[in-house]
DNA sequence: TTCATGGTTCGATCCTAGTCGAAGCATTCG
DNA sequence: CGAATGCTTCGACTAGGATCGAACCATGAA
């Protein structure tokens, strides 16, 4: 009994509504000030402040300064991969939340996953670069091969530099609304700014929805050999 | 905002530290009684029930009825995996117990997950299995090849009744000790159930820890072809 | 300097949710 | 049929935490 680490405190500063709701919000991947935060939760910025302490506290949120602002990010990408994957089970628990809007459907086939892309069109990329023999699988891992290289490089991706960054080029992490696995780690967001500079994706503003234009979805499937367009 | 599944819910459910102390004691795959699980969170059995009525209700655990006692179970593997997750995270932001006692060691190498074995023998048995060509990994799923099936034959499993179970016979989880992948599902349960008739290994009582014997680890590394023993 | 804006800290309030005692069902055993 | 055990329901109590108003810092602009 009482064995491992504590999830209770874990548990605790994400049960909390106010809370949930800014560390949602953070999934976006966009760095937020209090204000912005407090809006989003629903509360004051006093209110908010006091969450936003508690969560730093726990090294669950980084924060950076720039000028008079403050602006909040998730820690890391662990973080936000606890936070997907507590959605993946509330989900198919039907724990949903009352209202679902249109903006579902659309969250579900594209959405920012903290930095990279996720939704069907992720998982499509994921596998697609899979079965083209770009990734490479094993174990947990995942990891960039020769010809992957060549296709990055060719894609408009400066591997070089994301090498320099310290965290890890690949990782795979797992779809709340498809269960599967998409593509994380610098790579997976370089892919994704890759998209807006190509003008083929857009961010929804105020949402984690990704926006691809009819063209830029039909480059999307011929570039990653796509055979079954996500629906 | 307010996008996607309610994790607050979630969160606020494992948040509480009697209900964590119970779905920890549960991670060990027992079923336990009522009795038993208000023991292992520390309170009176009014408010272990009333707990367990809630996590019920979210779909969390299961309950079988058997003869004048209540037997919980968490509800399916994902509800582990989230804990392990969440353990995890947890683990790695320094939110540990404050005992740790020497048992934590032991932890670390060889533990139950749910029903299955986890822990550094967990992962070492997994990559085994995977470098002898026995377990092949595509996407994020896992599944026995051909000369896999003829080695669990062999090591005494019955494939056959695996398969008539509903629940997949692979599936990978994540190590909050290691945070490496190991195997779970009902090849995961059988190979663990295994170990145990073949007295190679036995559960320490009331813990989470599985013992293996001298020899028992022993002819656990030759079976799987395991390099490096895990120290 | 003064003013305005963005955040935090303090204090008081309020309310939810955990807790347990006691009583109420259900099941099994003698 | 009692009697005993295992568990749930009910009711009352309490504490902890979320919340916001107001005052207090810090930074930048005029």
């Amino acid at each position: 009994m009482k064995e491992g680490p504590d999830i209770a405190l874990l548990g605790s500063l994400i049960g909390d509504p106010a809370r949930a709701n800014i560390l949602t919000a953070l999934m976006s991947g966009k760095a937020l000030t209090a204000t912005e935060l407090a809006l989003e939760a629903g509360v004051t910025v006093q209110t908010a402040s006091s969450h936003l302490k508690k969560l730093q506290d726990a090294h669950l949120l980084r924060q950076r300064k720039q000028g008079r602002h403050r602006y909040f990010t998730l820690a890391d990408d662990d973080v936000g991969s606890v936070l997907e994957a507590m959605m993946g089970l509330a989900a198919k628990r039907g724990l949903l939340r009352t209202r679902t809007g249109p903006r579902d459907e659309a969250l579900r086939k594209a959405r920012v996953c903290y930095n990279h892309l996720a939704g069907d069109l992720g998982v499509a990329i994921y596998d697609g670069m899979v079965s083209q023999g770009y990734l490479a699988e094993a174990d947990d891992d995942v990891s960039l091969t020769r010809d992957g290289e060549d296709f990055a490089e060719a894609f408009g991706i400066d591997l070089a530099s994301l090498v320099k960054s310290r965290r890890p080029m690949c990782k795979s992490c797992l779809d709340w609304s498809s269960r599967r696995t998409h593509l994380a780690g610098s790579l997976g967001s370089a892919l994704l700014n890759r998209f807006y500079k190509l003008g083929w994706a857009a961010r929804v503003e105020g949402s984690r929805v990704v926006e691809f234009s009819a063209s830029g979805e039909r480059s999307l499937l011929a570039k990653f050999a796509i055979k079954a367009p996500a629906s």
